[in-house]
DNA sequence: ATCATTAGATACGCAAGTCTATCTAATGTG
DNA sequence: CACATTAGATAGACTTGCGTATCTAATGAT
């Protein structure tokens, strides 16, 4: 019966628990008592941590999107690092996407604002790591710096993320290969 | 006191104020006893007519799309054709995408599945706007019918949600302008 | 070994929301 | 004008989930 958690590992567990319950049920069913249940604790050991529900969700995102940093390809060719990036958005962040596309669109319906303090942190993230493909490829001549515009640098994962979320599963290689040969690149030349 | 509603217009005035009531509080607030209250009745008016909140959303959003049919531009010219659309869901429909997107993606994680009663119709009836200002474009010379691939038909509306899905707010106009004239014409020849 | 800390169990009070049962009175129809 | 319908008011039973209070026992530090 012993082997108690404690401390940090106690408290990955609980925002590990929180984020299957949220992919599992979503948001609306996503109640404090199944989440104390899923990682097989009590609710004091919840209400220690985070005093309510909103906090509890807001710091199991956090917590989800500090774990999943993407890795910043650099395999020599833009079509290339495009592709592996959106490979791995594709083959790890659906149901991130899923989750947070209801919690940014409810929490703008119920307070008129949108969460900055998710949004600038990972925004800022995707954006370096998207920026540092684009440099490399710029300097190995293989796209003009000025036809890189912010949009159409967002381009490939902008049709990614649409596609994402309205089948709410990882898109077919074939698609993410149309994305960047029908539309992404030829937009460069 | 008097002048009561009845049948269809009392019908129409519910679907009405659960629809406020979704805009103005998004779906987790979205109690049956908030839009009896806006309607100014009685929840028995209600359950006499939906059998649970599920059921009254689902009846919502029908509603809300089948009175929001866009009208087909026909301008004459491909580019004022998409451009005139694009303005049109711009100004009418930020709400109606906002509240979608919880809608669809919530249900998808609690049940794996997606509402097709809800998808389909909306689905067909976008296609066929947008088809016939492409038959149009092709039959003008101003496009070839095998760079109208599907995926480039639904670009500019395609990115034009995806920027409304991360502002909730209506795109200025020289958005619109950016991506169909730095993005979507340029892929047509 | 002792002790402070904190995990974990249990139970409960409270609030909010769902849905129903039971009236009454307004409305349109024949 | 009489009657069938149905809107609307009120009250309540029931459920669910939130958050807390009170224990006990496991754990690590000194």
């Amino acid at each position: 019966m012993p082997e108690r958690r404690r401390g940090a590992a106690l408290e990955q567990a609980l925002l590990d628990a929180a984020w299957d319950e949220l992919t599992a049920g979503g948001y609306t069913r996503f109640t404090m008592d199944a989440v104390v249940k899923r990682a097989g604790t009590s609710p004091p050991v919840l209400y220690r941590r985070w005093s309510d529900r909103e906090d509890l969700v807001r710091a199991t995102l956090v917590h989800v999107l500090r774990k999943n940093v993407l890795k910043v390809p650099d395999t020599g060719s833009l079509r290339e690092d495009v592709l592996t990036l959106m490979r791995e958005i594709n083959a790890t962040r659906v149901q991130l996407v899923t989750v947070m596309s209801v919690y940014l669109a409810s929490y703008h319906l119920e307070t008129g604002t949108s969460p900055a303090e998710l949004l600038d942190p990972a925004d800022t993230d995707r954006k370096q790591a998207v920026d540092a493909i684009f440099d490399r490829a710029v300097a190995r001549g293989e796209a003009e710096s000025e036809r890189l515009t912010d949009r159409i640098k967002a381009l490939p994962f902008d049709l990614l993320r649409q596609e994402i979320l309205t089948t709410y599963a990882p898109a077919p290689d074939r698609v993410l290969e149309e994305i960047v040969d029908t539309i992404f690149l030829p937009l460069l030349r």
